[in-house]
DNA sequence: TAGATTGTTAATCGATTAACAATC
DNA sequence: TAGATTGTTAATCGATTAACAATC
């Protein structure tokens, strides 16, 4: 953190000097403790590119390329070079002028902000052909997450391992909550059950749900997080779009 | 479509009345041959918006809702009876004064725009774990697809049926190809196959994709459709939420 | 130094919301 | 008729793009 304070301090001071009455550099980045912490809203749509930007430079580093500049990775994602800067700047400066941005380290920070560093805990609820699916297949360790067990009603699948994982009673699902952290789970149960089930693991304490039921779940504590997946709307665009080229 | 022509008829009239100069009304809907059509260029806001709608409308058929109100739709969805009223006025004329909308006719009509009426016929690439999930489990009837047939290469599936659905070998795509009509290919392959096998199915004449291989894949046509399922974008940014909220 | 490219401010564009006449 | 609610126009808000001084 040390050269990025060093910059915003001579930042400020250039600021000063020149009698800006403009505050916005103050408003972004709040000095606290010596650390520096990001703009407060940031909007979805930059938030939604996020993990976009991480996925190109991961590319981009297992492609051996060093530096980028905002003009050349705008052109491979198709963005604008503009939108790029003005989407870093939200969290801080991490390029240098007339350089532009280191990859691995460009590809770090944005990781960092995504949260990959944090070794999150998760288990899946739901070991159908879809929970089947994303335990064998999923990178769970490569987005940050480490998936420490999973559960499911039927007696086909309890006590069976899947891709190394154990599958637990879902009756055992209290038990567990009580003694282990669990940052997310995975629902991949069928819709009937869904919101029930959201609702009890809520109650449990759970805060963040990755959830497949088509359903559009919700709790009235904000603190709690959903994120959706519907393929159903997915295909449905697919659907308006070959319908209406 | 006759008494919706009336109306627009009637409101030209008014138009010139009361002397308008603005012509939007003319560039709305495009009276061709005696069918209204639709509004050209629809954002993708409002694209996105459409599965959602039909989802809602869905669900209040099933509660046995008969009218509603853009406000009363607002408020069970989460968004301003303004912005609904604004994204159906894209595609037509649906509601009436002082009553509302027929949830069942605006049900209806708003699968139409999506094309769930059309009869699209979907084949499968790739019978994994995924495949095998979204063959057993996703109402592909109830989106307007008919899944003929999926294809993979290894001995283990080639042969079998899932859920009724002929598993082929990926040696015989060409030929099913020319013999059939295909308007969707869900792709629920390996990554490492994944840009090779669109490229070839493009070159067969498949012009819609839907992509489950987390790679962002694309094609020189504009008239090839690619709807993307990125997993990890998903996973990441309820990563992101987590560890900022 | 000259050229390149950043981070930031300003301008533009588009999407959402508000207001309201028309009308069921 | 009076009340309710649409479709549409106008106003607002926010996101994207352009421009540019700072500076590596």
């Amino acid at each position: 953190m040390k050269p990025l304070q060093k910059k915003i301090v001579k930042k400020i001071d250039n600021l000063r000097k020149r009698e800006y009455t403009n505050c916005k550099l103050f408003n972004k980045k709040r000095l606290m403790g010596g650390t520096v912490l990001k703009k407060e809203n940031i909007s979805d749509a930059v938030i939604r590119r996020l993990p976009r930007y991480y996925r190109q430079l991961t590319d981009l580093c297992a492609r051996g390329i060093v530096r980028i500049s905002s003009h050349s990775l705008g052109n491979e994602m198709g963005i604008t070079a503009s939108q790029i800067r003005q989407d870093f700047s939200c969290f801080g400066e991490f390029g240098q002028q007339g350089y532009g941005y280191n990859v691995e380290e460009l590809r770090s920070e944005i990781g960092h902000i995504l949260g990959v560093d944090q070794d999150h805990h998760l288990i899946m609820v739901g070991v159908g052909h879809l929970g089947h699916a994303l335990l064998q297949n999923f990178p769970f360790p490569q987005t940050g997450f480490t998936v420490n067990a999973a559960f499911d009603v039927s007696e086909a699948v309890i006590g069976t391992t899947v891709n190394g994982i154990p599958v637990y009673s879902a009756q055992d699902l209290d038990t567990y909550l009580q003694q282990n952290r669990v940052d997310v789970v995975v629902l991949t149960i069928p819709q009937s059950v869904a919101q029930d089930t959201a609702d009890r693991l809520v109650a449990l304490g759970v805060r963040g749900f990755w959830n497949f039921t088509n359903m559009e779940l919700s709790s009235s504590d904000p603190d709690v997080k959903f994120e959706n997946i519907h393929f159903a709307d997915s295909l449905l665009t697919l659907s308006y779009r070959i319908a209406n080229r």
